[in-house]
DNA sequence: GTGGATTGGTTGTAGATGCAACTTATCCGG
DNA sequence: CCGGATAAGTTGCATCTACAACCAATCCAC
């Protein structure tokens, strides 16, 4: 154990540094912005979206937990404090008896489409303008390997990629 | 309002996408490796490192925060959760009545210490060891950006770049 | 088709963070 | 040198997340 501890070189620690500023200080930054425009978290703002953009604006318990990168149990939790705002449902799945539906209502469609753009402004101004093309390009290449590693599934890329074969969705609910 | 949403086209949210991803999944396995090994959270990690490098092992709990990007008040109460432990104690500030003095004990030296080898083996398993040289000098690059732009002093970064002019220092504890 | 294993989901509880309120000390203009 | 403003910290509470325990339904091997 105590043989030869991998070090790190002055490009590595840097990168490395810069990357935990992020992790520190960018999740803060999305959740304030739509807390205070519309008393959601990110996280509820990517199961909204993600809602809104599924056939019938439907989808499982479990599929939301796969494409969110995120538990059943904190799913679970989060699913109840929006059902009880009244911006989504829970329904018997048809199919399967131990699943369960979320829908999302008509007002929780309205809340998602008034926050989206404030949203995508927010994030353009906190990192997408920040950066010119070939960093963008490199953030998704690097991010993506990162993500891949982290998870071999990449989950949230590959929900979104399926229907953006035909009509490119993200989570953001931008289109190209 | 509803004028024009400023969208995003395919690079810009693959790239957006990737990077919520690792904002999602990246410090939960930080925290899962350093809780499991040694049961102190990233952000504990952190602090410990921080005074680990520091003058007599003593930091103003303001210049802490500062470096640590992180709040007085989270900061309090996880300086009370380590010192309840040991590892850190609380001294009043000489000069200043109102500051308060954090100081790493030798337990709390050794923990870090123990801790560390482990957390940056997992972080080159998680990070650096997926990425060719060009990728992390791209990362150091690009994160940088956005981290400046999230807080234009770019605390922790500068914090550690005083120390590291003479002697590479980095918050993992590693030297060049 | 029965029984054990697996899967989908919920709940309770404990731990961590954000925020607001409060205290004490320092600073500074007059 | 007095009083208001600011700075450093702490505390309490509300919120969110992780984890473990639990229930119910489905799958599957025999």
């Amino acid at each position: 154990m105590p043989y030869r501890v991998p070090r790190m070189d002055e490009l590595e620690s840097t990168a490395w540094l810069e990357l935990v500023t992020v992790l520190e200080l960018l999740p803060a930054a999305l959740d304030a912005q739509l807390q205070q425009a519309s008393n959601i978290t990110h996280f509820d703002f990517t199961v909204l979206s993600l809602l809104r953009f599924a056939p019938h604006r439907v989808l499982q318990m479990k599929e939301l937990a796969v494409m969110t990168n995120s538990t059943l149990p904190r799913l679970s939790h989060a699913v109840s404090r929006l059902e009880g705002r009244g911006l989504l449902e829970r329904l018997p799945c048809p199919g399967d008896k131990r699943a369960t539906n979320v829908h999302l209502t008509d007002g929780g469609r309205r809340q998602v489409i008034r926050a989206t753009p404030g949203h995508i402004a927010h994030v353009r101004r906190l990192v997408i303008d920040q950066l010119d093309r070939d960093d963008i390009a490199a953030l998704g290449r690097i991010a993506g390997k990162i993500a891949r590693n982290l998870d071999p599934t990449d989950r949230m890329a590959n929900a979104l990629g399926a229907s953006s074969a035909t009509q490119p969705v993200t989570v953001s609910g931008t289109r190209a």
